[in-house]
RNA sequence: UGGGAUGUCGCCAAGUGGUAAGGCACCGGAUUUUGGUUCCGGCAUUCGCAGGUUCAAGUCCUGCCAUCCCAGCCA
């Protein structure tokens, strides 16, 4: 069992308390106005283990209650997304089903005298609202008898108001230190068609009002939210105080921030409006679609925001623990392929032009029960560019002229020669082969240091691969206050054609079977590669999901 | 004297008066048919700052400082 933190120490004290009779209900209650992103999957994880922890159960709830802004496209997507995450919620529930029972309760509090119906416009509303410093003032509207609000407030209900001309709200301290307790607005005239009440209401709440109610109605015991709720914890308890039904208890949480990520709504949909990212499941985009396409994992999404647990402490997690945790993963799952994304052609002068031989590779040496898998080996290969240097530096373990090195499966391989164009640009390596040395070993104590990935030059396959980056720049882009497009990151994508590939690749479908991850490869000494979705046999596509820890590349920077 | 919250290693994060867990990152070194993985070792005399209480304080008290959130008929 994970280890506590403070929310379910207070979930314990309130069990010890005996209250709720032991019950712990929770739920995740998403606005269905835009697709899921990581910052929700740590909030889903709150909310769904915290459940799971206590053996309760979380609900999934389409907090539906702004016709204006909400589709249906995101309600299947949200529930798509949080499945494919590996949660499974008790209740599919919507804001809008207990609209009903939202009307009673309001008039419960009118009849009581707790809440009133308002001419005042927005306008004058924010100006009687006072400042952070300045206390507001009553509304001339404030001391209406019940009897014309509730006249009233049905009449809104009904349709006869324009928007925007009255609104119902709860009447408790113009003079609060807490703005949101200044009269709140419950319900705002709107007439707008709900796409699950049709053109039923008028009038719609407003989510400090909504949302106890909710989760009243659905019997949560504890309602779990971000920070930025906090001062509206002693509202949520207010409304609720006054009527006659089930109390929950809000507890607030630190949302998560990841350098080099925006986890924002408004970002995704500004940089799809502009054309810079391809959609909601662009794999440089940290949604639940985009992390999908990309390559990542839902075990690995789950281990990331375990590990940085749960606090209120303001907090930016490394970019680098989401690729821990990813690599963590998909070594342990990741089948391995080879592949050579700069092919530079290698002859071996000693091997027979009309000979071929198929070698054993293993699918991964983490899991023995992975098989094994044939590769093609001839008289002509690839091998990466950068794996040969006509006149390395000492530490260079790859291929020079008159350096041997292993072919992994393969051979051993020296160089005997090489060949450059006009330009000086090397264009084939000669080798030989050790005929000994068959399936890339020899019992004679050989020191061989280097081993090379590569392909058969006639029976490898082309490929097109997109390498990702940041898509910003920055580390807290956050924090900036121009245009998005000055802090993007111009090599967030680099797409490579003419990628040669083993040809156990043509084959690879994207898919997850029985937890074992399919599609999603290692490319040995280079990184795990996904399937894009578009990629076809003809045509084979691969995102890079994320790079192999490169510490060549760290000592060649330090020199 | 608006209200609410937070400050423990570069980044997360335990710690609930008894003498600073763990993970990431980073730095060494070993193993390795992936310069991957794995493995060993290093990495806060100090907990925002200053006082105080106590035999003993990151933990209690007082004051100060810094940062974040709130003035939608958004959620």
């Amino acid at each position: 069992m994970e280890k506590s933190n403070f929310i379910w120490d207070f979930i314990d004290e309130d069990l010890k308390a005996g209250k709720n009779g032991g019950k712990v209900v929770t739920r995740f209650p998403p606005e269905p106005n835009a697709y899921l992103h990581i910052g929700h999957a740590k909030a889903i994880y709150v909310d769904f283990v915290t459940a799971e922890r206590y053996g309760g159960y979380c609900n999934l709830r389409m907090d539906d209650t702004n016709p204006l802004k909400e589709e249906q496209e995101f309600i299947d997507a949200i529930q798509e997304d949080v499945a494919w995450m590996g949660y499974r919620w008790k209740h599919l529930t919507y804001a809008s089903d207990v609209f009903d029972d939202m009307y009673r309760h309001a008039v419960e509090l009118i009849q009581k005298g707790l809440a009133y119906v308002d001419d005042l416009s927005a306008e004058e509303i924010r100006e009687y609202r006072g400042t952070l410093t300045q206390a507001g003032k009553n509304s001339p509207y404030r001391d209406r008898p019940a009897a014309e609000n509730l006249d009233l407030f049905e009449r809104m209900k009904n349709g006869e108001f324009p928007d925007g001309t009255k609104v119902l709200r709860a009447k408790i301290d113009m003079a609060s230190g807490n703005i949101n307790m200044r009269d709140p607005v419950m319900y705002r005239i709107q007439h707008a068609s709900h796409y699950r009440q049709g053109d039923k209401w008028c009038i719609y709440p407003m989510y400090d009002w909504a949302h106890g109610l909710e989760d009243s109605a659905e019997g949560v015991t504890h309602s779990l939210c971000s920070l930025e709720f906090e001062d509206h914890r002693p509202l949520y308890d207010w409304f609720l105080a006054q009527l006659p039904v089930h109390r929950p208890r809000q507890i607030e949480f630190a949302r998560l921030y990841v350098s080099y990520t925006l986890l924002s709504k408004r970002f995704y949909r500004v940089l799809m409006e502009k054309g810079l990212i391809s959609g909601w499941d662009d794999p440089r985009v940290p949604t639940i679609r985009g992390l999908r396409r990309r390559g990542f994992t839902p075990e690995a999404i789950r281990r990331f925001v375990e590990t940085i647990g749960i606090s209120k402490t303001h907090s930016v997690v490394d970019y680098a623990l989401l690729e821990f945790c990813l690599r963590e993963d998909l070594n342990a799952r990741a089948t391995r392929r080879m592949a050579v994304l700069d092919p530079l052609k290698v002859i071996i002068e000693n091997y027979p032009e009309d000979k071929e031989e198929w070698f054993e590779g293993e699918n991964n040496p983490e899991n023995p029960d992975s098989g094994n898998r044939k590769i093609p080996f001839c008289r002509e290969l690839y091998i990466e560019r950068e794996d040969f240097m006509i006149d390395p530096p000492k530490k260079f373990f790859r291929l020079g002229p008159g350096k041997e090195i292993r072919l992994k499966h393969a051979y051993y391989v020296t160089c005997t020669d090489y060949r450059t164009n006009d330009q000086g640009e090397v264009t084939e390596v000669i080798c030989t082969y050790d005929p000994a040395s068959r399936g890339g070993w020899t019992d004679d104590g050989r020191k061989v240091k280097g081993t090379s990935h590569w392909v058969s030059a006639r029976h490898c396959v082309d490929a097109e691969v997109r390498n990702y980056g940041q898509l910003f720049s920055v580390e807290k882009p956050w924090e900036h206050e121009g245009e998005f497009e000055e802090i993007l990151n111009p090599d967030s994508l680099s797409v490579v054609t003419g990628c040669k590939v083993e040809p156990a690749l043509s084959e690879g479908a994207r898919g997850e079977v029985n937890g074992t991850i399919e599609g999603v490869f290692q490319f040995l000494r280079l990184g795990y590669y996904s399937v894009d979705l578009d990629s076809s046999p003809e045509k084979p596509v691969f995102n890079r999901t994320v790079g192999l820890k490169d510490t060549w590349a760290k000592v060649q920077k330090q020199d």
